[in-house]
DNA sequence: TTGTAAGCGTTATCAA
DNA sequence: TTGATAACGCTTACAA
């Protein structure tokens, strides 16, 4: 009957059976072009204040709410920050993750968190899919991937890397001082009267896990205790390592009046391990963690620890972040390592 | 001099200053029409072997990856999938979102993480966030959104939502059988000649809490022990609360020889607080606690508790999401809760 | 200060 | 089977 409508090049807008609103809608609405409030939204230009009220007043009645996958698109920004994590289901990284969670939203930016399980490979692939998603940073908690690789990631993105110190134009890095943290533990343990002191350490890979055991041995040196390589065995950061730590530890016959974990998921796996051979903490064995995990509250007994603010670091690295985004120059302020004193260290008995 | 060049409507591809790969370029260099490369990418329709493997060589050959904010944008699909957490860094929702990432990672899809807080205001600016997103679905775990809300959430979007019971044409849920977890703990407690076995509940908002309060109950009642409402006191699901729920408990003078506590965190809070008051697990108190969290495995003394499997909740989520998104109907299968015993429970001294 | 119009990299709709 | 062509919702020159 009737011909075909022309390709109607844009429908009056309006509304939408979708119920979707569109910057469009909103532009119509409110009487302007659609560019002038992206400029609003933006912030990209000025704006009569005239219209810019009209455009407001637009954006409420509609209930508009920009679409950040064609802002993505269009302005290759996407407001999402990708987070390469090792393991989403520790707690330590949980209480990170937390933080920048935190930070990121009160800037309106969405974390994407990815997982690397300490494999180098995952790692990689993580970051792949962080590219593929046109993050707008990358937030690189630890991990095994060379400095070389992160500097190259580094070149089309900004990049924080957090737990290792490497720098570059569009790179920013800090750590907390593992090393410091360590010493104060140690020293803590000299200072009782210890002398035979075993040191769990983590995977040397890792900066930080060098760095605590460069601590242990500074404490030790500064104390004139030689160290002894048969008080210290490596483990893997975990309760199941720091249980077959002690194993491992005593199963060697270089008796020890105390133990420094390197950190407290070990440090209770390693109490459990004392428990079984009929060791008890703090009596028989003093016992220091690293951390300070929600989890070293509650053990039992509580245990003394290096406090690391792990939430800290987390919304310190996506401050940092923001910091880079905005094209200034990021500096994190992290607190100094601060001994805990609990209930798992007592002064040797004479 | 020359004339204006003509606004050339599309420059010859083949490589571009960033180093981003398009599908357009891959289309070129294979000789095809951009849309047959999006068909042999997407599976939309039949393309012929010789054009699959042309495409999937000069895919091969620029390292193409397709850009999955492009795609949802065009497709409307983001191949991510929004999940509302309660709190990123608790160790319970830690393993469930392991779970859950894991099982999505190999569909391809990203999840993307938000807290809720505990807040019915907060989960509901996390869905709305999921939702400006374009996630193509939603799971959300537990949270105290009323069913309406998440109703009406299904009608644009798959929402898979654990730890409640609600349905609906887009709405799958599932949860544990905490009622059966719950009267299997309080029963062991009962086969161990305990009478005087106090409660402490989670937050009764909650399905959950409901059903293991429900389960410690019903036990009882089998038992022909009568409630003792003295006995019950309600917290929060947190080491502290645990804590602090115990004082309470202490200060009213009813008497009792087993606790169970209805998650592993507060039973671990519950543990401190009876070592506070000289009260010794399990000798002068049998203390079980809910979920099988690693925590338990590693407390002093390890706990009985009720194993459920935290991850597989996860990926059970995640497997009835991407089956939703198939257009299939879900059908999530969880273990039976079971009874770990471990050292925190004895018998009743005659 | 504002509007027009051309993308951003895909997918989807139509014809061919 | 295939290829044009028009979206998708927004940003951003460029012009006015």
């Amino acid at each position: 009957m009737t011909d075909k409508p022309p390709p109607a090049k844009k429908a009056p807008s309006i509304a939408r059976p979708d119920g979707v609103v569109t910057l469009e809608q909103v532009a119509e609405l409110a009487g302007v072009s659609p560019s002038t409030v992206s400029r609003i939204l933006n912030g990209t230009a000025a704006v009569s204040q005239a219209k810019k009220d009209a455009v407001q007043a637009a954006i409420q009645e509609l209930g508009f709410r920009p679409n950040p996958v064609a802002r993505g698109l269009a302005g290759g920004r996407t407001l999402s920050i990708g987070v390469v994590t090792q393991i989403i289901s520790s707690p330590f990284y949980g209480e990170a993750l937390l933080g920048i969670e935190r930070e990121l939203e009160r800037a309106g930016y969405v974390p994407l968190f990815v997982s690397g399980n300490w494999h180098e490979d995952d790692e990689r692939k993580a970051i792949e899919t962080l590219l593929s998603r046109r993050v707008d940073g990358v937030i690189v908690l630890a991990g095994r991937l060379s400095d070389g690789e992160l500097a190259k990631v580094a070149d089309s993105l900004p990049v924080v890397v957090v737990g290792r110190q490497l720098g570059g134009p569009q790179l920013y890095s800090f750590s907390f001082d593992n090393r410091a943290g360590a010493r104060a533990a140690t020293q803590h343990l000299v200072d009782l009267g210890h002398r035979r002191i075993a040191f769990i350490a983590g995977d040397l890979l890792h900066d930080d896990a060098v760095e605590r055991q460069n601590g242990y041995l500074d404490a030790l040196t500064a104390a004139g205790i030689p160290a002894d390589p048969g008080l210290i065995v490596q483990s893997d950061y975990t309760e199941a390592g720091g249980l077959l730590a002690v194993s491992r530890l005593l199963e060697r016959d270089s008796h020890f009046t105390a133990l420094f974990a390197s950190n407290d998921q070990m440090a209770i796996g390693a109490c459990l391990g004392l428990h079984r051979r009929n060791l008890r903490v703090p009596d028989d064995v003093s016992l220091v963690g690293f951390d300070d995990l929600i989890m070293a509250r509650y053990a039992m007994p509580p245990l003394t620890t290096i406090r690391q603010s792990v939430y800290e670091i987390g919304s310190e690295a996506a401050t940092a972040m923001l910091e880079m985004l905005r094209g200034g120059r990021p500096r994190a302020q992290l607190p100094e390592p601060e001994l805990v004193l609990r209930e798992s260290t007592r002064r040797m008995p004479r």
